[in-house]
RNA sequence: GGAGAGGUGGCCGAGCGGUCGAAGGCGGCUCCCUGCUAAGGAGUUGAGCGGUUUACCCCGCUCCGAGGGUUCGAAUCCCUCCCUCUCCGCCA
């Protein structure tokens, strides 16, 4: 959520900012900012009344001590006009609030100046380059037709099971998805220096709200009716909300987490992309960092939190590169996001397998995250970030294509060998 | 699921329907005392919104789990819901 006072007193800032997303904002703005005027005159009127009324009230309590019986009936009269005209006017004022609230939680994060300006994931750009794509003497076959031969990736079953998009793996697969989370556990935790937390996976929706995938991104979540709690798409969710609400001490900051969790997305306007394979399901293991720091030093936050995810693909001695995401090709919550992408041999491309972003204080205001500088005594949005580290069933889909033998077997990282 | 108890400021904890944004304690901050540390003394210390302002200050409104209700007036009374704790039942 952005800074309301921010919208108010720079408009042309922010519309001109938001419009390196996509034009369409600037009406939201001007929407906004109409409505926040009604807004703000609907309270100053009801302040206003309000004051009148508590003014009485006090003067009626005074009255009857004093034993002015009379005296005292003739305010309440007063008050009652009073009270009329402000039901009148909060009722208007509840209906406008919504209206506000609506437009503002819709309204993307303001870009950062360093981030490239462009349409879509054709204009991101090329940070840097890790490893070199192993030259195969033999056809390199995709993981799905690897996994099936070797019975261990399952997709009729997972089919069977739950539908298109879920997979059941077997043997080998099952491990190794289990070393591999084990194995980014620890190096984050025992290496990069962030606490392990474990979370529940299905949370309220005002903690979804916080975080900024609802309420315009409904479409995408898997949702308990029974029980109005919903599957989390990402353990940022439930990592970056376990502050919410709370006033931090300063000298608690920075704050690390990494989380092992499964993630559910129903991947609504997605049908037809990658549906071959476990590149894309409805139900994945990720395990995520995420970061709560001051805002002096978020940026360099950015950088570190990029390289600790690095890290785990370097071990693995997968081949990636960084890049960063352009202005048009950013997260609703993001100020600024790099997406690091994994060689994909049967592709013969790179392919997301993590996204670090620092979403500044976006999240923060809506999940109300704050911390008392020391000095000024004042309390401050902290800046969150968040980042996959890494995605894992891409991670063994990658292992499996780039690892892949030519007898249709594939080796096994020697970093994860005690894992497995 | 059943029975009971309770949800108050960063934390603990008191609170007759008006004088309560809320006693007291802890913690934090400032000052004093002290060779240093420890201890002691004095003061100060909630959040959000709106107005005003460069900012500070100031003024107003709201907030005592959430939402309704009674009343001129609710932390205090009534209703509904949520959560926590204790006991019982069930259960991975």
């Amino acid at each position: 959520m952005l800074d309301i006072k921010l919208i108010r007193q720079n408009p042309d800032y922010v519309k001109e900012r938001l419009a390196t997303r996509d034009k369409a904002y600037s009406i939201m703005i001007d929407e906004l900012l109409a409505v926040d005027n009604e807004r703000r005159n609907i309270i100053s009127e009801v302040e206003k009344l309000k004051s009148e009324k508590n003014k009485l009230s006090k003067e009626i309590g005074k009255l009857f001590k004093e034993g002015k019986r009379e005296e005292a009936e003739k305010y309440k009269e007063e008050v009652n006009i009073k009270n009329k005209k402000i039901e009148k006017l909060e009722k208007e004022l509840k209906e406008v609030e919504a209206r506000f609230k609506d437009i503002l939680l819709r309204i993307p994060n303001i870009p950062h100046p360093s981030v490239p300006i462009g349409e879509d994931e054709n204009d991101n750009v090329e940070i840097r380059k890790w490893g070199e794509p192993r030259k195969f003497d033999f056809e390199p076959l995709p993981h799905w037709e690897i996994g099936e031969k070797l019975g261990i990736l399952d997709f009729e079953r997972g089919a069977k099971l739950s539908g298109s998009r879920f997979t059941v793996m077997f043997r080998e697969a099952a491990r190794l998805e289990r070393a591999l989370i084990n194995f980014m556990l620890d190096i984050h935790t025992k290496e990069n220096g962030y606490t392990e937390v474990w979370t529940p996976v299905l949370v309220k929706p005002e903690i979804l709200m916080g975080t900024g995938q609802l309420p315009k991104f409904e479409e995408d979540l898997y949702k308990v009716c029974e029980e109005d709690l919903y599957l989390i798409p990402t353990a940022e969710v439930s990592l970056t909300n376990l502050h919410a609400g709370e006033i931090l001490k300063e000298e608690e900051l920075p704050k690390y987490y990494t989380a092992y969790t499964p993630c559910f997305r129903r991947e609504a306007g997605s049908h037809g992309k990658d549906v071959r394979g476990i590149l894309r399901q409805h139900q994945f293991d990720k395990v995520e960092l995420v970061k709560i720091v001051k805002p002096e030093n978020s940026y360099e936050e950015l950088e570190k939190l990029v390289r600790d995810a690095e890290k785990i693909l370097q071990l693995l001695e997968l081949p990636y590169r960084v890049v960063e995401l352009c202005t048009g090709d950013l997260g609703f919550s993001a100020s600024k996001t790099y997406d690091i992408e994994v060689w994909i041999p049967s592709q013969n491309r790179y392919r997301e397998i993590s996204s670090c972003s620092n979403t500044e204080d976006f999240q923060a205001r809506r999940a109300k995250i704050r911390y008392k500088d020391k000095q000024t005594g004042k309390n401050i949005l902290v800046h969150t970030l968040n980042g996959s580290g890494l995605a894992v069933g891409r991670t063994l889909l990658a292992i499996m294509e780039n690892y892949q033998r030519k007898d249709g077997g594939f080796d096994i990282p020697k970093v994860l060998e005690k894992y497995m």
